[in-house]
DNA sequence: CTGAGTTGGGAAAAGGTTTTCTCTTACAGG
DNA sequence: CCTGTAAGAGAAAACCTTTTCCCAACTCAG
């Protein structure tokens, strides 16, 4: 047994260019050409080639085009979001809208972690990537690392460490003014709006979209209560805002709760309902983020802003392309629309 | 202005091996040698090179090295996981396994499209990929390609679709007994379970893992309540197990709940305050997943089987390595241990 | 001074593809 | 019959790195 012991090559060497060529006949040069309609030959050599090509199971090694071409057709997401609640409709949308392009996404959880950060992007420095997307949690959140000045193209979704860097976000001020609007629109006048922590650009625009609206239509305005983003804090908040002496002057009780996200909506929801406090009948109540697994879930499902996320991936991938392209990209933060998605738990309007 | 108003190129040039050996004043064979610690020359000369290379900011081009290896230290996931519950955690430890070894990874979300995959599947051999790993939702639900004769090596986590392949997947019998067990060991006596549909594989395993520990503490056995992995079941499951007329000949309503996950187990939770039961104190209740953010957010949190998906994540991605360099894997599943993350939904052991 | 052995470093091929340039052949027009 | 042109196809360079093989120069013993 001895004669044929050496280690045999579990996986056949893949079909080059090479050997369908010399299948068909004819120089790497003519092969190449004939797979890539390009140069001038007679159809029938063309279609013989490619016949061969098709039979051998031929594919391109994209490393070596990737070498000559200076392209990899490959790009970086790198987030530090641990649930992916964000980043995985992100990457969605800029999966779509790259593999038609054949391009491909290197995905790099990067945590907290600067080290972890410089590693991945090393790495995806070394393997030539095109461009990276890189995505934090909230606009005024940053990523570890330092992407300037990497000589690829850089673009920012949902973050945007500084005003030179093109950055894609939802309109946040927009998006509150779509809930605070639904509420007016069905009647709703005592509004209150329960967020995040005060040390998140965006609770400070969505409370200003909130009180301007309130104030476009005469109604009240209450601070905005700011705390953790949990459903604890929805909980807490209800107490404050039902259980306490009456609010504002002895103004009464709200009628309806825009919550910072879907989280605290829900905590909102469970408190309401276990005061005895119907949702949509005596109160309101509308999240953002639209995280379905959350807003389906709650009793009633809540209507919610929806950041769009998807679509936003898709600008992004769609921009970085061009970057890559070479066409330039004026620098500065694109906001992209948001979307309410109404569901139960908010009510029909009210009469007068 | 009109002489230098050719387009200046946006990026510069990469620098290469070359360059450093042109300002070194060697060949690149050297040059090369120097940088790998490899060869024969003086420590002057090789420190020199160095001291360029660093200067010079050289980053050895990984196109090349790969082409040259035929290794593109690369890996693709596979996923169908919208949400990332599953397949997060587990790139996260795959990911972890990995990046030191100077390998990226690929995530591609084929949803449950044919054509998504083969487009993806298509575009990670073309781009050379060492291995793909490959990640169902639950073991018996597959990705909708095919992944068998791919001439590159793959491994499958949380899903297997033929007995030769290598599979990781997490214990579930275990991860079920775990919870029964410590039903058992704080003195509840008579545990319910409410789990997922019954075309799942994982349900079955668990149920059954759930009947053999009753059975070996002589504990009376009620048969599984199957329905959606919601919410919304775990209520209606409360309805039927507390609401009806005493079940199983007349014994006691249930003491203790194990749920099929941590959504059903956060219905049961509210159902169960709703109707004036104490958690833990008249019912104690265990999810399975651990899916902090839910588990976190019940009240009291929710105590659960978690899976180790990090872990797993990790074992899958290093077998993936070696099995890539060229180390045989005996096929078959790998079952990985659960653990059991207490949190306060259980209580402290009963007396007698 | 000669021959063997060692040392430092370079030339060249390899990896797979694309592209430019060149070469041969055939054919049409004069 | 001769020249010019176009078609068809191949040779070779380029992309960048690694590795094998080879060469020149030097050391040292005899």
């Amino acid at each position: 047994m001895a004669v044929d012991d050496q280690p045999v090559p579990v996986f056949p060497k893949p079909v080059t260019l090479r050997d369908v060529a010399a299948r068909a006949g004819v120089s790497v040069a003519t092969a190449s050409k004939a797979l890539n309609n390009q140069g001038r030959m007679t159809a029938e050599t063309r279609e013989r080639i490619r016949e061969t090509a098709r039979s051998l199971g031929f594919r391109p090694n994209s490393l070596a085009q990737s070498l000559l071409r200076r392209r990899s057709f490959t790009v970086g997401l790198l987030t530090n979001d641990t649930y992916g609640r964000f980043s995985l409709p992100l990457m969605s949308g800029i999966s779509d809208a790259l593999v038609d392009n054949g391009v491909s996404v290197f995905l790099c959880n990067v945590e907290e972690d600067p080290r972890l950060g410089q590693l991945h992007v090393e790495a995806m420095l070394d393997k030539r990537v095109d461009g990276i997307i890189a995505t934090g949690k909230r606009i005024d959140r940053h990523l570890p690392v330092d992407l300037a000045n990497l000589r690829i193209p850089v673009i920012y979704a949902f973050t945007q460490p500084d005003p030179d860097a093109v950055a894609f976000v939802c309109d946040d001020a927009g998006g509150a003014r779509l809930a605070v609007e639904h509420f007016c629109r069905l009647g709703r006048r005592r509004i209150a709006h329960v967020s995040g922590p005060a040390s998140f650009a965006v609770v400070h625009a969505r409370a200003q979209a909130y009180r301007d609206v309130l104030a476009e239509n005469g109604l009240p305005v209450t601070e905005p209560l700011l705390g953790p983003w949990s459903e604890a804090w929805g909980h807490e908040a209800v107490a404050r805002l039902f259980d306490g002496p009456k609010l504002n002057n002895g103004r009464e009780r709200p009628d309806a709760v825009f919550c910072g996200n879907d989280q605290i909506a829900r905590g909102v929801i469970d408190a309401l309902r276990e005061r005895g406090l119907g949702v949509p009948g005596d109160v309101g109540v509308i999240g953002f983020d639209n995280w379905e697994i959350v807003a389906e879930a709650t009793r009633p499902p809540l209507t919610s802003v929806d950041m769009n996320l998807v679509a936003l991936g898709r600008e992004a991938g769609l921009t970085l392309l061009s970057l890559v392209g070479g066409q330039p990209a004026a620098p500065g933060i694109r906001k992209l629309p948001c979307r309410l998605v109404v569901r139960h738990s908010c009510g029909h309007p009210l009469d007068g």
